[in-house]
DNA sequence: CGCTAGTATGACCACCTGGTCATACTATGG
DNA sequence: CCATAGTATGACCAGGTGGTCATACTAGCG
């Protein structure tokens, strides 16, 4: 798992670094704002001050560097990712630090987030569901262990099946970070606008909403 | 508000009614696959067994007919809205109300609600924010005299600003439709496969962690 | 029947797409 | 200074797009 789907040719490893990333550069911009499919070969050569025959020696096709650009998605967040606090042993303290990452990676790589987004809901990219499962963050991969670790440790509620709460989870979280991306879905948050502590104001509000719903209840008789 | 960005012209009113049905089930079929970018007139006429040339008697352009498309999904809301339980007094029970029109939304017409979506996520649709100002369910705008009142009752707890209420609302709600109308988006929980029952489970049990997490609390010293 | 007004038609248009390839350029080694 | 290998180029291709329009058809009336 984790190895590319398609490489780039070696004529592409030849290049000056320069070269390279300005290549790199145009591909992710162009994918961001349009997606896959919508994505021009022509702009994206045109932004990058290549001719179209010179990039068709450097991949082989359009496929094959969106791939590449995937990749190098994939591999921030698994950076990202890696750098997130193991120390945190409370589980909403783990969701936390989970969520931190996501705004800081948006924070760090915007344009990449968006292709992210676009891959999440465009329908007809190539191995579309593949390179999800590569990256997906709130997925049943990663929250279904840590989920099921704290339903055991009766952080969380043993009456509620495990799949429903990582729906929650997901759901809550996820729409944060494509609303903190994004404007259009924050329902009036406005969240991109908003100061760092601000920000993490509402996490901490959100977090708390989920942990007072999710969290071990004591037996009262009625 | 509510009235159309574009109609029809004359010709297609004097259409019978058959052959109106044809081109609007074709359109609808193609703009629910597609999306309004990719979505092809030449395969709109195909289905719908007509001259491209006549599909532009009927409308201005693709726009126009588009509009006419999704005018027609807003009505159907509008008229499944409507017919919401109002007898609810309860803030929860008037949420799964709106929850399960939802559902029956989807069951009835799937191929509107995918328009939906595709709206929902593409990002150059002429009109895109007009469109979906004019139907969003869980937005801001439906929810927000909801949750006000519900606070102001009592109902949800103070402690937590409206926006950040009907922010987690929207979320999980919206989410679960979404689930419910793809099937990539579960976490797992494999919602379409479901019968009616156990669906109505998941939801109760999704409604009981929300209601959890945002009633209003006993105060305990501490 | 013949005239006319409304409608149906698909060849056609300009434009764009991803992709190819003969040609031209350039740098290196002999 | 030449030969060669690697690379850069953009005109070109087939196939698609939304949209147009001269032409053909057809229904109703006198």
């Amino acid at each position: 798992m984790g190895d590319s789907l398609s490489l780039p040719r070696h004529t592409f490893n030849n290049l000056p670094a320069e070269k390279r990333d300005k290549i790199v550069g145009a591909a992710m911009r162009e994918f961001s704002r349009q997606g896959y499919q919508k994505a021009s070969i022509n702009t994206i050569v045109k932004a990058a001050g290549i001719s179209k025959g010179s990039l068709y020696q450097y991949f082989d096709n359009k496929e094959a560097l969106f791939f590449f650009i995937f990749d190098s998605f994939t591999e921030l967040v698994k950076k990202t990712v890696k750098q997130v606090n193991k120390q945190e042993k409370e589980f909403f303290g783990q969701v936390r630090y989970v969520l931190q990452a996501g705004i800081e990676f948006i924070d760090q790589y915007p344009e990449y987030f968006q292709i992210y987004l676009k891959v999440l809901f465009e329908q007809d990219i190539p191995h579309r569901e593949k390179l999800l499962a590569q990256v997906r963050l709130f997925s049943r991969e990663y929250f279904g262990p840590l989920c099921a670790r704290a339903q055991k440790q009766q952080a969380i509620r043993q009456d509620i099946p495990l799949e429903v709460v990582i729906f929650i989870l997901d759901a809550t979280l996820d729409r944060f970070l494509q609303s903190y991306a994004r404007s259009y879905l924050d329902c009036g948050l406005d969240l991109t606008r908003k100061k760092r502590e601000e920000l993490f104001a509402v996490v901490d509000m959100i977090l708390q909403v989920l942990q007072e719903g999710l969290k071990e209840r004591v037996k009262i008789d009625n």
